[in-house]
DNA sequence: TTGAAAGCGATACCAT
DNA sequence: ATGGTATCGCTTTCAA
């Protein structure tokens, strides 16, 4: 883990200055271009310099100056397309402060994300990410670090949480669908840990708002095989379903190959409405409807925080932390 | 840029050790979770320290423990399924040594991009990036650092980098489509700076090796409305095509939707290949076949070089720094 | 233009 | 169990 150990000692600016024969101070000036230098001298210290391959300390130019900021970014997938667009969007508002990011794909394992963290501590001055720790083993990882998490409901006090609200979007994602004659949907729900998740709460209350009995549901892998398998499973157990709600886009872009290969034409034969939002969902045939969430804001919403986390100003309220979904129509309902 | 200037002083272990009426070595003991300390002077120092706000500088403890590698990937837009795909291998590969990777995302920008090195040469310890800025203007603005460059050609001494070499892949699968029958085939290239590409190079020389000429081009925006139109052009003005080769997959899948508005149905009224082998290329209708490249590998290769740069071990030599492509046959032709 | 000395904020090593 | 001191590698401040 370290460049210590074995290899040569580090060539320190002292080694430069030594082998240049002036001292320390006229290298520093001669590498970070101040015009107090003579040419000749100037010239002569960076010929050392290439010569013994120095290369200053970052951290110890980063002690003097303390003029940088960076961010962990913990995520469980960057492959996922849902965290590369948060990632990018953070990437964005992080670059707007001059903050550095650094990024973490803990590969959705948790001992992953538990090492990431207990290291990260030392590297950053703040942490946002997509954890699936419990509470307190955050709390004894990041200790004293600002952390901001990314769609956790329930949080203590120490962290800021963005939450996802997606209420009022799956609401009228199913109005629509009962408005277009559906009666029988059914959804494709995360088998992930905490079963049935929120997301499928919404999707029951819509549909009890809606005079209608919640529909089959089916688990499916956090992948397109995983909403490909899942909604044969539905269709064969409930062959009456004419319309589904999927956890995410990518469950619904499985769907969506299933429903082809089942014979069964979307939208006319099948209606099938995801979650996310993705820019992938426009690519695929038919496009992809979605409850969409605001990846931007989202990885915005995040990165303010973190500032006034930093800062000490007064942080965002709990009401301020959300990112509401709305419907976007496109082919698939 | 800055956290310094207005804010409060930065807290610092002689705060907390004062607060908590011990020593500052205490203090490391108690924050370090070392267990030469007692227990209740423990408590009161952690105590002292939340209070306080305190959190270790990362750069007083990376100077004394020197024991951590960061390195800058520097891509031009983390949304590009292709640089999504390098960043996660880059990552991989990184943690599999216990690195940190700084990401910057230019979106494109050529400004952004010398801002991005310029600044990151007191962040990282080395580079990684896929670079558009000229060579002179990288070793300017990253003196001393070792910098891997991806996908570049041409390049000076000083610098690694990866090759992508898709001649035979290329090949490949111009042969195939000429042993499906097709005779008049065109290509969708990239309408960069470089005109035309060398992928075009790879795509004319394949045509002539199978005895044909090389049919007509297209320029077309990296995006998927960039091949939509530019395919829409390229068979208005020539109809007889029967198959496309593409710069890359993004380009394909625009060829792909634009094909399907156009009536002509893919494989069997036009044929398409794309290049880059994206995963993407999975989820469309029909899937896309390739020219595939190994981004995995190519990511791991990258950070294989950046190692042996940094420990000065022998780096890789320039025909070991290559990633083949080759052709992968899915259902768009 | 150049150099000497004083930090920056932590940890490690050695006493006690 | 606790404290003193040296040290990490650099930039800044002040003299010369």
């Amino acid at each position: 883990m370290a460049s210590s150990g074995t290899g040569p000692r580090r060539v320190t600016i002292d080694d430069v200055a030594r082998s240049a024969g002036v001292s320390r101070q006229t290298v520093s000036r001669a590498l970070n271009d101040k015009n107090e230098i003579g040419e000749s001298t100037k010239q002569r210290v960076l010929d050392a310099a290439l010569e013994l391959g120095y290369r200053p300390s970052r951290f110890a130019r980063g002690l003097v100056r303390q003029d940088t900021i960076s961010v962990g970014l913990v995520i469980p997938d960057l492959l996922n397309p849902f965290f590369t667009e948060v990632a990018a969007a953070a990437l964005d508002a992080a670059r707007a402060r001059g903050w550095h990011v650094v990024v973490y794909d803990t590969g959705d394992r948790v001992e992953e994300e538990r090492g990431t963290l207990a290291v990260i501590a030392s590297q950053v001055d703040a942490v946002v990410g997509y954890l699936s720790q419990p509470e307190d083993e955050i709390d004894k990882l990041t200790r004293g670090l600002p952390v901001v998490l990314i769609d956790r409901e329930h949080h203590a006090e120490r962290f800021s949480a963005i939450r996802i609200d997606g209420k009022e979007g799956v609401h009228a994602a199913i109005s629509y669908l009962v408005e277009s004659g559906h009666r029988r949907i059914g959804m494709l729900d995360h088998a992930g840990r905490s079963e049935p998740s929120i997301r499928h709460d919404w999707f029951a209350g819509a549909m009890t708002a809606c005079g209608l009995d919640a529909g089959p549901v089916s688990r499916a892998d956090q992948s397109v095989e995983g909403g490909e398998n899942a909604l044969k499973e539905l269709l064969a157990a409930h062959p009456d379903v004419t319309a589904v709600f999927t956890f995410n886009d990518i469950i619904a872009i499985g769907a969506l190959r299933a429903a082809r290969r089942l014979g069964r034409t979307v939208p006319q034969d099948l209606a099938v409405i995801g979650f996310d939002g993705l820019r992938l969902g426009e690519l695929v045939e038919p496009p992809l409807s979605t409850v969409a969430l605001d990846t931007r804001h989202l990885g915005a919403l995040a990165v303010e925080q973190t500032a006034r986390l930093l800062t000490r100003s007064g942080p965002l309220s709990r009401d301020e932390l959300v990112v509401r979904a709305e419907l976007r129509r496109r082919e698939s309902a």
